[in-house]
RNA sequence: GCGCCAAUAGCUCAGCAGGAUAGAGCAACUGCCUUCUAAGCAGUAGGCCGGGGGUUCGAGUCCCUCUUGGCGUGCCA
């Protein structure tokens, strides 16, 4: 258990002790079941803990809240515990300030644990697949793309540090009519680099990018004797197949720039191939949820919606009333629609490979699809809706000089990840693009990305640990070595920003736990600038050259194990932790 | 129309298992380097937390409603 749990709940053991002896005594009405939070004040002139418990109990024990605290506090007793002092204060709170013994076990936590310092075991080792990006392999990858890429990878490492066995996987789209469309353009494109751009049409709805000339345009180089021999669905196939074959290991290579690695690429045509979508759509057929209308097979979407709401709490006259639609799996053309293998996929996931759960991070313009595709695989049994959870990721807003700058791939203005990559370098990127809930929609200006200064945040932390670094080079050369948490007296830690600085240290835990409540890693982000701004002061407050001795190694230690938290936190980020700047 | 997400400092955003005086970064202003990295620190200024109801001892946080903005509502993916 992290510190700050243990310290919660050594209040309530503490709290309730006072109350039995109390209500013993009669200074309290016997019987209240004693309830009551404990939380962690803004302002610490309040002290470091405080509970609100006798205000909870005021009703019960009809009483005022500002009596009950102070009979509590009559009976309250602090030996051995982590806390120096307590007072009831305000309408009825209860403050508790620690001691010593609370401090230095932070610091013998971390040294402890190292690297694992904030893990935890809350995944039990549970399995879970992370997909993201999974973007349409037509076209070259976008801000938005980047911005999942950030999330989706970050996600995955404060998964796997809370204990979850986790799965990285890019679902490549490489079937449907995407990529018939893809293949359709590069033909056209072809078609008119050979006979000039006015004597072959464009289709209107095709991908009109810079990328699809160029394909086709290698396209030609590779096979010259294009287009006789063969027919024009056959050109345009083999046209896809050479695209994917260049676009794909392109957008490998991209993520890897941004330190992305996949577990797996799964690539959607294999489920086609494998007749694993139709035998999906089967089973949906078998448990009569699905009807055919007008030469199309379709699934009914609207009344697993209503179940599915009825299942989490709406009644069923409320399920009713709203307006839902059937959705299409197979078309009258006798193709699967993207939905059928959708569902397929994630019944793959969880049924053949699986997965106990799965994480999706999708644009927040797919929000509508989620809880179909739930509703769909709770059809299938396997508890879509509890097994599926999709984080939505608002889209970027790219600006180049104020304005504003459309990102879409079928109008070709897209700005490929590769362009700013070569300006900006990781660590600034990785920071920036997960320093913002997924909720919040991200604004990235072009003008101020370029420039490298440290208005970005990731270099406030950088040198916290920079600092540190040189900080411990130099003592060590005069001789000075970190102690171990046994060897140094935390009573002498007793500066307002040495005591802050530890509180924050024994907060790295919990903001794991919160960050994979809310699948939200940006939190770590805002958490490393809240150690590093901590440690900051600490510096400017506290000299640890010259120091006498034993005070010098208290805080040699401190500087050592916020050395160790930054550098777990970052590795969360991915971002490096530079030991000069 | 219906649905999802949002609205907090000049700008970009935290805070949303309800707690004491609402925070950070950027921008503005004033100080701090002969002593461990000034990519730093200290300080000043800046807010009827979109409006209105409700629940509660207590609401930026929960519920209802209205307003405004983004997105969705395909035999597209």
């Amino acid at each position: 258990m992290n510190l700050i749990d243990a310290a919660k709940q050594q209040i309530e053991a503490l709290l309730g002790a006072a109350y039995e002896k109390a209500s013993q005594k009669g200074s309290l009405p016997e019987g209240v079941t004693f309830r009551g939070t404990v939380e962690i004040p803004k302002d610490t002139v309040f002290g470091d803990y405080a509970s609100s418990a006798a205000m909870a109990a005021a009703r019960d024990m009809r009483m005022a809240p500002r009596r009950i605290a102070d009979a509590l506090i009559a009976e309250l007793d602090l030996e051995g515990s982590y806390f120096a002092s307590a007072e009831a204060a305000g309408a009825g709170f209860l403050n508790f300030r620690l001691g010593p013994k609370w401090y230095g076990n932070v610091i013998a936590d971390i040294e402890a644990e190292g690297k694992a310092y904030g893990s935890d075991d809350i995944g039990h080792g549970e399995r879970v697949m992370v997909e993201f990006v999974s973007a349409n392999p037509t076209g070259p990858m976008h801000m938005g793309n980047a911005r999942g890429g950030v999330l989706g990878d970050t996600l995955a490492n404060v998964l796997k540090l809370a204990g979850y066995d986790t799965w990285k996987e890019f679902y490549v789209n490489d079937a449907g009519n995407q990529v018939h469309k893809f293949a359709v353009s590069i033909y056209a494109r072809a078609m008119q680099q050979r006979l000039g751009e006015e004597n072959y049409p464009f289709p209107e709805d095709g991908y009109h990018g810079e990328d699809i000339k160029e394909l086709a345009q290698s396209f030609l180089e590779s096979a010259p004797q294009f287009p006789e021999g063969a027919s024009e669905e056959e050109w345009q196939y083999s046209m896809a197949k050479f695209g994917l074959e260049r676009n794909i290991p392109k957008m490998k290579s991209d993520l890897q720039k941004y330190g992305i690695e996949y577990d797996e690429w799964f690539f959607e045509s294999s489920l086609h191939e494998s007749g694993y979508v139709a035998e999906t759509v089967d089973i949906l057929t078998s448990k009569g949820w699905t009807y055919e209308k007008e030469g199309a097979l379709w699934l009914k979407t609207a009344e697993l919606l209503r179940r599915k709401y009825v299942s989490e709490g709406k009644t069923r006259e409320e399920a009713e009333k709203l307006d839902l639609k059937d959705d299409v799996l197979r078309r009258a053309n006798g193709f699967y629609t993207y939905f059928a293998a959708d569902i397929a996929y994630h019944r793959n996931k969880l049924e053949k490979r699986g997965f106990s759960k799965v994480i999706n991070v999708w644009g927040a313009d797919h929000h509508g699809h989620v809880a179909r595709l739930q509703a769909a695989v709770d059809g299938l049994g396997l508890e879509g809706s509890k097994r599926i959870v999709i984080v939505l990721m608002q889209l970027v807003n790219l600006l180049q000089n104020g304005e504003p700058v459309r990102m879409s791939k079928r109008t070709g203005k897209a700005i490929a990840l590769i362009d700013l990559l070569d300006e900006i370098n990781m660590d600034a990127a990785r920071y920036y693009f997960n320093n913002r809930a997924a909720t919040s929609p991200l604004d990235f200006d072009l003008d101020l990305a370029v420039r490298q200064d440290s208005e970005n945040p990731v270099y406030y932390v950088q040198y916290a640990h920079a600092r540190i670094c040189t900080l411990l080079a130099m003592l060590e050369s005069e001789g000075h070595t970190v102690k171990s948490a046994s060897e140094i007296n935390p009573a002498l830690l007793a500066d307002e920003t040495e005591r802050a600085l530890i509180k924050e240290l024994s907060a790295f835990p919990e903001e794991i736990k919160l960050a994979v409540r809310d699948y939200d890693p940006s939190r770590v982000n805002r958490y490393l600038m809240e150690l590093a701004a901590r440690f900051h002061r600490f510096y400017n407050a506290c000299r640890i050259k010259g120091a006498e001795e034993e005070l010098l190694d208290a805080r040699l230690k401190l500087a050592a194990s916020v050395k160790t938290v930054l550098e777990n936190g970052l590795a969360v980020l991915g971002v490096t932790a530079p030991e000069k700047m």
